[in-house]
DNA sequence: GATGAATGAGCATTCATTCAT
DNA sequence: GATGAATGAATGCTCATTCAT
């Protein structure tokens, strides 16, 4: 219970002033505990904020292919839109993970690098696979390379939205969505032209 | 000259360390000289790294109007595609900038938070209201609408790319760029029509 | 029966780390308990080093008194010698108990110092008092001055090798005891001469 | 001037709490400074200390070396017996010196192992040597052997007189210095008979 | 312009100790 | 008897900053 508690309270803090500003001190602050008391449950720093890192990592996978999933009976052009809502909506529930999740994949702290390269390269090659199946199941004559450049264009989408999610504002984010779906729609016309 | 440096190196150490991290004895020592010596220059640490922040979004900023200065008389898809490639050029080059600049977009240091964000805010209006203008004296007859949807479903694009600088190898970066441009033209060919 | 492990270790910690650098946790491993248990049967650290310390003590001495017991029928010649023999064997044997003895008696912790004198006071009067008695019973004309003399020469030898015991190798410390043995006898001569 | 206080310091810290419980703050007020600034001198813990170590050791070293120069023309049973009676004065004066040089050779702190040990054999070596050779200047018939003999004994006797330093009150210890070299007296007659 | 010396504040960590269970 | 959980106090160390030179 304290020992979950303190990984959520370094999350939040990590997300706040990124791994050097995060002190024992402020996470213990959170948690209404000492710092001594942080040591009973974590060898040290860097081991707490492993284990946060993995937890964000594998909250965000695990969320992503829940969102997929679910929709995975659905028409590509609805799977893309459900990821892209549910994504957005996910990350503006959890501002603090998310931020935690951004700050990691773009400055990682020395020593999680490794680490964190593996994940993403499995989260990615995951994503696409995934991807480029459910559009072969729909239209099967599609090509190979068609279905792979729909996805890798969705990708990029996606990660332009994600770096949007703290620089814009609720309604015009909303807007960005739109465009987003709007475009999909577009291409995959263009594609199965 | 000694003050040039010193900014350098804080920027530099930045892209590294972010802000908790960069540590005055390490951007001293980079430029040869002992911390003290660094309050000649610049009043304290906040200081040094407004001074950097200030630096960095400029210099981002005064590039990427050179670049659409440059093909401003070009056609629109010729300039979407100079803006793609000659920025990721440009922060391939400059890897330690664009970090800086990443972080600090991303998880900015408690205190920057309102001057980065009327940046933000400055920049992205210039550049529709720049992208729009191309737009529409190159096609007058399109709808207002339609030249800010196509602006706004660039800047995803761009945006997108922006976060996989870092994420992605050379080779899948440069095919992530074809992707992008491919999507531009699809996009304007369906508003155009 | 745990009572009297911990004490153990308390010794072997104290003989590799000194007083401040055995701690509780250390001490707790070397047991295979964990550190609040100590309390249950040693009030504080204190009370458990001042319990090892006087454990070591009395070890020592009562090693000492049988040696002597054994031996008391003999010359004294083989007295002295019998002692620095089996001195040296013994401590050779138990050499985290020595090594703590002579931590203890060299540097004693703050506190222990008045204690300490005390029994080393009550060690030597009661070796040179048996030790000039044996000498006396042996060589009844012997003047008390010179019984006194020889054997205070033999406590200086004692010393001596006692601190060798760690300094010097197997085979050299070998070497120094023969020296030692025969410099008594050398002293022996002369004094009865 | 204030880094070689520091040191002092620490040979006196040292001396009285043995390495764990010589803390920078104890060594930093008797200097008269704050904790931090020893850092500008010495890095750590570690390179003050094995500083320090260094200090005692050659001071020692150096200390021994010149009383044997100045008597070196003189008997040697005059050798032996300046040796005896100048060391303990030096250490009587520098008891915070001895201490330390006591505790370290005794319990020295884990890593300064190997360099102790090698200054000691070096020590040992050139003691040995100087003795003997003085020894066979004056009585060139003597035999290597007895020579050999006569040194070790005399270095058993001075470890004696070392370990006692701290354990005898000064009369007490003034006595013991007369039995030591009324002792060596009595070898060397023998010896030479 | 530059730095040697010093420091207050803060940080990660350790440690002896406590106490409810 | 033993321990999980917690903590106050201290420890080694770092860092931004100051100031006289």
């Amino acid at each position: 219970m304290t020992k979950e508690k303190i990984l959520k309270a370094a999350i939040n803090q990590y997300s706040i002033h990124n791994y050097h500003g995060a002190t024992m001190k402020k996470i213990a602050d959170e948690v209404n505990i000492k710092p001594a008391s942080i040591y009973f449950f974590y060898k040290n720093k860097e081991e707490l904020f492993l284990a946060a890192f993995k937890w964000i990592l594998e909250s965000h996978f695990n969320y992503i292919r829940n969102i997929v999933d679910e929709v995975s009976n659905q028409s590509i052009l609805t799977i893309y839109q459900t990821i892209i809502q549910k994504t957005i909506a996910y990350h503006r529930e959890r501002q603090n993970e998310t931020n935690a999740y951004i700050s990691l994949v773009n400055s990682p702290p020395v020593g999680i690098k490794p680490f964190l390269h593996d994940h993403m390269q499995r989260f990615d090659t995951w994503m696409e696979q995934t991807l480029i199946g459910k559009m072969q199941t729909e239209y099967p004559d599609i090509s190979k390379e068609k279905a792979m450049r729909l996805t890798k264009q969705f990708l990029i989408i996606m990660d332009g939205l994600f770096w949007e999610i703290n620089l814009y504002e609720k309604e015009e984010l909303d807007k960005q969505m739109e465009y987003a779906i709007s475009m999909m729609a577009c291409l995959l016309r263009e594609e199965l032209k």
